[in-house]
DNA sequence: CAAAAACGAGAGCACCGCTCTTGCATTGGA
DNA sequence: TCCAATGCAAGAGCGGTGCTCTCGTTTTTG
């Protein structure tokens, strides 16, 4: 019968979720390094050879627990972007920003499991980039519409980025200048470096009060983008000016 | 006699080169996991129960080795400073920078040791503080140096940050002002956020030409610090001046 | 010169990822 | 409806790991 089939899919379904909670509960707890196959077979009162049937090797579970977590990130920078999806750029700009810091503070070995150094040997499959790019594309979407809106500072590139440039704008946004695809990008990655130094540990000793140090830090992402901060005046002027 | 006391010293300094050159060697090539004591000792000719006479534990023979590669990054950005010594604060932040970069790229699974994500379970020993600190301090000394000689370019501090930067600023570097104490800490971990991405893969479709691209991050980040780009008629400009 | 410390070697423990074989349950086609 | 094919859990086993302990031997020290 229609249901017999499907006994078997969803008992396939069940234990295969039931696998990535336990394997995800020790990830958090431990870390990826003691993830073990044969400790979450045990959790979950079975043998550790049946677990390949799920699995086929313990790279794979590691690669499907990756996916969960640039989705998880990814959906709550979109909820948290969602909140405030009325207001101007630099506010959302921020909301995503400090959504992706909490969420990493929250889910320490996740976040060090797809931002930190690789496991050795391991290359990113490509089925994950569809995960991996949903902060990015956040960020490309509210700098795109201040551009459309209001317009962003830009800064001048140098020579030898023009052409580099062209082709990344290409890539990611065809509809942004250059320059502001470069220092989307740019500033991507700087924004990791900031999360990724105090969840390591670098902050240690150096900064105490991170979350408004963090905030600041974020905003002059926001300028180098080209959103700008209001004057006290209200009229708006270049990112850093003086 | 005196050199009996030696023979026994000398050999255990040498032993323990031999076993950290070795392991050095593993982790270039294979990376900080797949380092093992057994493949070590297997190497060296000797027993693996041997080896810890030499290091407690594995942990012991990582710490060893962050520290050696601490040292490795740091020597390399101070030769790099060293040879533009007499120029400009742009050109001494830049080669910093780009020495920093190469060295990464040069060294990667040491990179990762020192910059991805740290081992499970892992925290720094207070010892590798002096080899960490190196390539800051070096920045540091950009910024001070361009602070004495002509001052910098500041970005007004946020009410929620400044005590956070004045306790900085009194920890790292009481002669320079807390906006610039920020945004030199705030750029250290965005440097480290460029070289990781590139690194670790995230740049992987993304950015192609890297090389120009991190070249261009890095002076925007000497902006941000304050160091500003001499206009074109010579006078010069707060950064990113529109 | 004797006591103490350092050292190398070996056996062994508990764990790991992964493979292979065996037997049972479910499933889908004739 | 029965049967062959498939899916699955279980167990044994292989080669590897970090680490501990013991036991002689060598070197250093008082």
């Amino acid at each position: 019968m229609s249901t017999a089939r499907g006994a078997r899919a969803r008992a396939r379904i069940e234990v295969t979720a039931a696998i990535k909670d336990e394997a995800r509960r020790q990830l958090a707890a431990e870390g990826a390094a003691k993830l073990s196959l044969r400790a979450v077979a045990r959790e979950l009162g079975m043998v550790s050879s049946a677990l390949y049937r799920y699995f086929p090797s313990r790279d794979d579970l590691l690669t499907a627990l990756i996916i969960d977590a640039y989705d998880s990130l990814g959906g709550a920078a979109e909820s948290a972007h969602a909140e405030v999806a009325a207001a101007g750029p630099r506010e959302r700009w921020n909301a995503v920003c400090v959504a992706a810091r909490r969420w990493a503070l929250d889910h320490p070995h996740e976040y060090a499991l797809i931002y930190g150094s690789p496991v050795p040997g391991y290359v990113a499959p490509q089925e994950t980039v569809p995960s991996a790019s949903r902060v990015g594309l956040l960020l490309i979407g509210v700098v795109r519409d201040a551009y459309r809106d209001k317009g962003v500072a830009r800064t001048p590139l140098p020579a030898g980025l023009k052409t580099e440039a062209r082709r990344m704008a290409a890539d990611l946004a065809p509809d942004l200048p250059p320059e502001v695809v470069v220092a989307l990008v740019a500033s991507w990655a700087q924004l990791y470096g900031l999360i990724g130094f105090e969840l390591f540990g670098q902050f240690n000793r150096v900064v105490e009060d991170r979350e408004p140090f963090f905030r600041h830090a974020v905003e002059r992402l926001a300028h180098d983008v080209g959103l700008v901060y209001p004057e006290p005046d209200g009229t708006p002027g270049g990112p850093h000016s003086a």
